[in-house]
DNA sequence: TAGATTGTTAATCGATTAACAATC
DNA sequence: TAGATTGTTAATCGATTAACAATC
């Protein structure tokens, strides 16, 4: 990585896309690419590309393109993939349940610890080797366990309750799901997906397509 | 709606966001906004509020600023949501099912109207209401039940092919919950969630707040 | 060396913000 | 009417694309 200047998110948000299509090449057995034939595969322009990768550094080499696996590799390292991730899920609904099994199936270092829910029917559950704990326990397992990474599956209404807790607790990003906006404090880090706005977006986009 | 000018993507994606925040508005019983009020709130300038919603008409009040109930109004049939829509779900696996439960609960135009696997253990079953069937039956039933919206909640290796049937049968939009990127005909609008990439931006986030 | 392709600077394009005249 | 706030045009900012010199 070269020098300190900010990234703008817009680039942040291509790399693990770019990171998606250096794995296909990978498992294809296809060694190098320049940046036109990526342009090619991925729908972005080669400029575009040679201008965000040399955002960290210069991975390529003049006449020659990028080597696969090693620009593969230092997408990983930038996107920070090389290390490892204790999590903890707040929810054990359809869609708590879902996002611990994702995350276990491709499994990468990204580990669900344990998931927290006030439904005391649910307790005590295990869900893909994972226990369903009383949510009571949260904060202390959280600090314990120096979890990571909280991941919000509760309802909306209990959503900024939990992540204040989470936060208190200790962990460094916050990845809700709950349809509304989360408020953190500065140090921790959030990603929202709001699948309904995705949703109310694609009827957009159908509607236009007549 | 005014003219026929192209609306920009990053408008689109803000309109969602503007609508959740109006309901809340709502919910509170306050019947007017000024784009600076709005802005506090939102977190977007007063300037941006004004020129987004000037994409589509006049809709405020000089002196006055915005009906809240008559926004919310206008940006749910700008977004399409005065429209049904009926929806497949291809995969009943847990996000399969999350998405059911999800698009049941939050209610709204978006029905779920049958669910297909290949996985015959599944075939039978009721989640909330929806039966799972038999993937063979899938096309049919779509052409059949008019479905305008086609979900795909498989592995990555079987989506491309499902987007395909579904396409072929006659989908208006695809909403793909698989981790790869899928190519659907021009005449159809696909919407991409792609949680992996979103928890890869998080990781990169996270190493950055040091 | 000649050819290819990157890294990087410059030009263009589009989106956001600022300013203010129109108007309720 | 005076005050407030929109709608809209103009200015700025940032991101994308084009061009080309550096270099493998």
């Amino acid at each position: 990585m070269k020098k300190e200047t900010r990234i703008s998110n817009a680039v942040i948000r291509r790399l693990p896309r770019y990171r998606r299509y250096l794995r296909e090449l990978q498992k294809k057995g296809i060694k190098k690419i320049s940046s036109n034939e990526f342009s090619i595969l991925i729908g972005y322009t080669a400029s575009q590309i040679r201008q965000d990768l040399n955002n960290f550094g210069g991975f390529g080499q003049q006449g020659y393109g990028y080597n696969v696996d090693d620009l593969y590799n230092e997408i990983s390292a930038i996107l920070g993939l090389d290390k490892k991730y204790r999590m903890v899920i707040a929810g054990a609904g359809n869609l708590g349940r879902a996002i611990a099994n994702y995350t276990s199936y491709y499994k990468s270092g990204f580990l669900v610890e344990g998931i927290f829910e006030t439904n005391t029917e649910l307790i005590g559950e295990k869900i893909h080797d994972v226990e369903v704990m009383d949510y009571e326990g949260m904060v202390e397992f959280i600090e314990k366990k120096h979890i990571d990474i909280g991941i919000i599956c509760t309802g909306k209404n209990s959503a900024q309750e939990v992540a204040d807790k989470m936060c208190f607790a200790g962990v460094r990003g916050i990845w809700n799901f709950a349809p509304l906006d989360l408020e953190v404090p500065g140090h921790v880090a959030l990603e929202q997906v709001h699948l309904s706005d995705s949703l109310h977006a694609l009827a957009y986009h159908m509607n236009k397509k007549e």
